[in-house]
DNA sequence: GGCAAGGGATCTGTATACATTTCTTGCCCC
DNA sequence: GGGGCAAGAAATGTATACAGATCCCTTGCC
């Protein structure tokens, strides 16, 4: 694998799970003996990350580690609730009757992982039960451009899973809700 | 100014005027000799091409510009809609008395170009108001996400206005549409 | 004459050296 | 004692050299 590509992959990672927290400088030189690349490909790295606006560049600071606050929570759902309802909608308009089951099918597993999770389970397994809904939904609502801006705004999201508290309670209700979404898309 | 900050300027307003059209290769050395950079600040340049969708990586063929058709429009206007009217509606919400009163001045003023672009008038100059209208709605709207997503979605747009044909009726009636906008917009 | 294999050329990916800008620190002057 | 300026140091921006991979053309064989 490219290193540019490894770097942006662990870089990106270490700032999705707060290793690498908001602010933090991730000066050229430290970084690329870090991960044991030249500066080439650390900076293409770097340029990645800020184009997903994961980092930005800092007057007099260098690219830093882009701020993420309860109070930005706010305008990343507002975006949120507008682009996933598109894709929603676009993916139940257009789904085939294969897929449509398939939507189905997955409805069923997010009523069972709500009483799993009621039940106190690890998240993990429902964070990916979430990330193939929203395969199928990229899939089915066939809109590249919407895809790819939803990708970005993912990456925000996932970020901000370390803010919230993993109550068992607000995780099932969260089970909840994405059945009654595939269910819905599944119906038509 | 950056080397890399002028071959992203060029390189994307190329693209967006169709001087370098969809599929055209943008081969590293070819690029960075008629430009007069080397290749590391053009690599810098092509990464942030195709982070904003304008180019994207071919498999054997390295960088191209991005396909563009009518088809792909559909596409983008589906996300415009969503996006626009979220700006829209979040900047009536917020906008400030000051704010809003620009608003229906803006309005006034698209409704003067309604009448110059019926008479067959430039539509760069209506092209720059638009613009102007897009700016005060980033600002009033306050959600950083949802304009950096803008931007990307209306260099898209940007190049699509070279497959419409402009069509005074179609311009004078997008004018009195955005007079429309605004003044719903500065009427809260 | 067509297909496959090998070699050459070209292109991308990476590393490193150099230049320029910017920040920091210390000293001098007010 | 405080503020400003200058010099040094560090970091970013750029150029270039090298290495690896890939594609195309040529040549030989079927």
């Amino acid at each position: 694998m490219r290193a540019s590509e490894r770097a942006y992959q662990a870089l990106r990672a270490e700032i999705l799970d707060w290793s690498l927290p908001p602010g933090a400088g991730l000066g050229e030189v430290e970084q690329a003996e870090r991960l044991g690349i030249s500066r080439t490909p650390l900076r293409e790295a770097l340029s990645r990350l800020v184009a997903d606006g994961l980092a930005e560049q800092a007057p007099g600071r260098g690219i830093v580690v882009a701020d993420l606050s309860l109070e930005q929570a706010d305008q990343l759902f507002d975006l949120r609730i507008a682009l996933e309802s598109l894709l929603a909608r676009r993916a139940a308009q257009r789904a085939t009757p294969e897929a449509a089951e398939r939507f189905t099918v997955l409805a069923g597993r997010f009523h069972e992982a709500e009483a799993a999770l009621r039940g106190g389970t690890d998240p993990a397994d429902y964070y990916a039960m979430t990330a193939e809904l929203d395969s199928r939904l990229d899939e089915a609502a066939a809109n590249p451009y919407l895809v790819s801006t939803l990708r970005t705004l993912r990456l925000h999201l996932a970020r901000l899973r370390r803010l919230a508290a993993d109550d068992p309670a607000r995780l099932a209700a969260s089970a909840a809700e994405h059945a009654d979404i595939a269910d819905a898309v599944g119906s038509g």
